[in-house]
DNA sequence: GTGAAAGCGCTAACAC
DNA sequence: GTGTTAGCGCTTTCAC
């Protein structure tokens, strides 16, 4: 096992010195330099197959080119896509991206804190299920940039990356009522995220916009998860005496889970009940119908967020930014005209 | 933006030298320390909320506490449920897992490979789409642990996990035959990997064992994804004067768009047509019907890839590693006996 | 244009 | 038991 090659080793080899080589390492270079001499370094570098290391570079000022990514649910398609859109911002701009999964657990997610800390990556971008306005502000103090997602943390000085969550809801709510429904049942998330509440109501809002009632027996709260969808779903078509005709799941998963119970007892789906989810996993486009669902603006929030980092290491904290993106319908075969 | 902590500014604190604050944070300190002095210093650490950088930890020796993962395809649940795994085998030894999708192109390989290195991380985990010998054998010069996951490089002297596929393809395909079925189709991959060679080598010896014909119109080769797996079951389909009554699938993938194309023709799932898939992804559990699979052994792979890295760090590379685990049949819904 | 040297935050001899 | 110091690989003044 040979020695790791350094920047020593370059330069030797080069018959230069090692501020020589570094100069040739270092893009911003606004030094001049012979050519021949940048040809002989670039020459033993290539020779010596060497890599400058980032964690010496970084010790000296550079960043570590590593940002971090916690997220609650890895197992949820839509974080899966998400990191995936995160992961190729991040290898266009040569930085690592370092997957984190706290499993909604508070614990988790400050002891992966404490390893990015210590990682002193270049940033944090998070969808919190837990922290705390100090902690956050704490993070701040020491110039660790840190993006919340989806999740805002009330009195924390941090930029937040959201999805109009509201605008989903009536999106895919007015979707359904333009296409005649008018019982709309909902099955929505447990309510303890900002998501969820917008979400749902942006359905409620939107119902009552067209003049259509709020019927709470319609409205099922679970986890948003395929298993709760199912349940719930089967819960909502035991007393079917409502007579709903359309259903709109808080996302994907759960219609997936829904359309599952529906298609087990039978009926058809979207003759019998018309279905819009929220995400627009790559699933969802593959399901048996296709489902018509709101999607979300992972694009923008991961290019959005990663950008913020850049700019808050470069220029420090500027002030609370929010930033808003707005979701999109995406139709397919899940929804049926009635009249 | 108040200035990074530093181990300096613990010791000022704590009114010790840095040395000391540097020995409280060694495990194996197999120093003695006053007691009194230890709670200084563990003070001072907790006021400050200090943490120990990892970067420069690691230039002194240390691991940087990091492993890449390099996958070629982060959207197969696969791929998505093994890096889940081994996050958690990182999170519990506290390393953080840098993942790196190389979108089956080796130049995104390559360049990922180039980060991991200027990284330095601890160890790299691949399953490589393309990576030849001398590359390999390079890294290993350099000292950078490498693991090849279920594709091996021949005559690189590198530790491979495998998954036995071959087993996996004799245990489904024996399956079947129990079940009664004797004309089985089989959906493969394109036969450029090793493990889609030895599944498919145990469906076929699984089938000669027991005096079965192997048919090469039985046979679809395509690449291993939900979209393949559809349209190849539409052309058997098609020809279905051949008779065949049951379908192994080289992976869940293709089995769960096999089954949508067989129920899209108005066909049902085990009574038509009996489906075993690969992988176990989650997604299989879910299925209607719930899909009959093979689980591969990624909790084993995962352990096994982690283990041998930080054995390698330790003692250095011992001799060229080959580890097999089995699969294991998962018996679902999606078969039925016939006669 | 290029080199010498200081120092980023830390660990590990080696003193005492 | 604890402190002093050299040095990990690199960048960045500051000389020349």
């Amino acid at each position: 096992m040979r020695t790791r090659v350094t920047i020593r080793d370059v330069a030797k080899k080069a018959g230069v010195s090692i501020s020589t080589v570094s100069r040739v390492l270092s893009p911003q270079a606004n030094d001049y330099m012979r050519e021949e001499t940048r040809g002989k370094v670039l020459g033993a570098i290539k020779e010596l197959d060497y890599r400058p290391d980032i964690r010496a570079q970084s010790l000296r000022g550079r960043g570590t080119r590593i940002v971090g990514l916690v997220m609650p649910d890895a197992l949820n398609p839509f974080y899966q896509e998400l990191a995936y859109v995160l992961e190729e911002v991040c290898y266009r701009e040569k930085y690592g991206l370092l997957v984190c999964s706290s499993k909604n657990s508070i614990t988790r997610e400050l002891t992966y804190i404490d390893l990015l800390e210590s990682q002193k990556v270049d940033g944090i971008i998070i969808s919190t299920v837990g922290l705390k306005e100090i902690k956050l502000n704490n993070l701040v103090k020491k110039g660790i940039p840190i993006i919340l997602m989806d999740r805002d943390v009330p009195g924390a000085n941090i930029p937040v990356m959201f999805t109009n969550n509201y605008l989903g809801g009536c999106q895919a709510t007015q979707h359904l009522i333009d296409l005649g429904h008018k019982k709309i049942a909902c099955i929505a998330g447990s309510m303890n995220t900002l998501s969820s509440i917008n979400r749902l109501k942006g359905y409620t809002d939107t119902l009552q916009k067209n003049g259509l009632e709020v019927d709470k027996k319609l409205i099922k709260e679970g986890k948003l998860i395929y298993k709760d969808g199912y349940k719930l779903m089967k819960e909502l078509a035991r007393k079917s005496s409502d007579g709903f005709t359309a259903l709109f799941c808080l996302n994907d998963l759960v219609a997936l889970g829904a359309m599952r119970a529906i298609q087990e007892d039978g009926k058809n789906i979207p003759s019998d009940y018309s279905i819009v989810g929220f995400d627009n996993i790559s699933l969802s486009s593959v399901s048996n119908p296709p489902l018509t669902t709101i999607a979300q603006p992972i694009k923008q929030i991961a290019q959005g967020a990663f950008r913020t980092i850049k700019r808050w290491k470069k220029q420090g904290l500027l002030k609370k930014e929010h930033r808003f993106w707005d979701t999109k319908l995406i139709v397919r075969k899940s929804c049926k005209e009635i009249n």
